[in-house]
DNA sequence: ATATATTAGTTGAACCTTCAACTATTAATG
DNA sequence: CATTAATAGTTGAAGGTTCAACTAATATAT
C-alpha cells in the first residue's frame, strides 16, 4: 500500500544496487574458493593498492578503496593474521603505518587475477562495453552527489 | 603494477558500486536521525513488504527484498526488540511464521516515508529519469547474469 | 504407511561496516 | 615554546552478511 509509484521504484533500485554488490562478492568468493584459494572480496580490494604501492599507508588504502579508515584497520587485521601482509611503523611520522606484502601475500595476490578476471566475465556476459561505461556514469553522479554532502 | 587496464578498471567499477551502496544507505540513515527517527537502511527495506502485506512471511519478505533468510531472520530480531513487528506461528504450517507491524512499527514506517523520498531527491540531484532508467537496465542484467548461475 | 527428501526458520562463527570514543603523534597558533 | 588543533590509527559496541550445521514440520515416493 505504498501508493506513491516513485518511491516505491526507489526502494527496488536500492535493493537492486545492493543485491548486485552481495552477490558479486558472492561470486567472486565462491570463484576463488573453487581454485582453492581463501580471500575475500574486500581482502582483494585492499590488497590491490599494497601490491601496486609497497609502504602505502593506512590513509592511502582508505582513500583508494574507497573505504573507512576503521574497515581498512580490520581487514589488514585479517590480511596480517593469515601472513599476507606485515604492518611497519614510519620512520618518520610516528603516527603512520605502512603496509607491505608478504610473500605469501604476493603469491595470493597473482592467483587471485585470473579469478577476478572469470568474474568480471561472468557478470558482464552479453553487457556491452558501451552499458558499462553508461554504469559507471551514472554511478560516478550519484556518487558525487553523495560525497558533496 | 596491474598491468592489465580492464581488470583495474572492473576493480574500480566493484568499489564504485560498493560505494554507492554504503554511501547512499548512510546518508539514509543520517536524515533519519536528524529527523528523530531511529531506523537502518535494511530495516526500512525489510518494513515494506510487511507494511504491504500484512502477516508476510519470512520466505516472502525475503524474495522481495532480495535478501538471505538469515539476514531477514537477524533484521526481524532486531525489529522485534525494538517492539517495531511480531512474529506469528502460521496455523496450517506450522514452520512458517508470518510478521505483523505493531503501531509503533505502523507509526514509523509512515514517518520514514518523506525521509526517504528526501534522500532520493538528494541522491538524484541533475541526474535525469533517463540515466536513472539505464543505470536499472544494466543492473538488472548484471543481477540476471549473477543469479542464473 | 513409512522412510526419505524438502522446506522454513534459527544459530554460531567469521567477516565487514559504522559510530563514537580513545591513544599517540605531529602541526599550528599565540 | 607551550598550548591547542588536527591527524593516523585502534577499539568496543551494534548491526548486517555469508556459510554451514541444525531443528522442526511438511511433502514425496516407494
Amino acid at each position: 500500500m505504498i501508493k506513491n509509484n516513485k518511491l516505491k521504484s526507489d526502494i527496488n533500485l536500492g535493493m537492486l544496487i545492493g543485491q548486485v554488490h552481495r552477490l558479486s562478492t558472492k561470486k567472486f568468493v565462491q570463484n576463488s574458493h573453487n581454485s582453492g584459494l581463501d580471500i575475500s572480496m574486500d581482502q582483494w580490494i585492499v590488497l590491490g593498492p599494497i601490491w601496486e604501492n609497497e609502504g602505502i599507508s593506512h590513509k592511502e588504502i582508505s582513500e583508494y578503496c574507497l573505504k573507512d579508515k576503521t574497515s581498512v584497520t580490520r581487514i589488514i587485521d585479517t590480511l596480517e593474521k593469515k601472513n599476507l601482509v606485515v604492518r611497519v611503523p614510519d620512520q618518520l611520522d610516528h603516527r603512520v603505518k605502512r603496509v607491505v606484502l608478504s610473500n605469501k601475500g604476493k603469491e595470493l595476490f597473482l592467483q587471485a587475477i585470473p579469478i577476478m578476471e572469470l568474474t568480471r566475465d561472468e557478470l558482464r556476459d552479453g553487457i556491452t562495453e558501451q552499458d558499462i561505461e553508461s554504469l559507471r556514469s551514472v554511478l560516478t553522479k550519484i556518487y558525487n552527489n553523495l560525497v558533496s554532502n
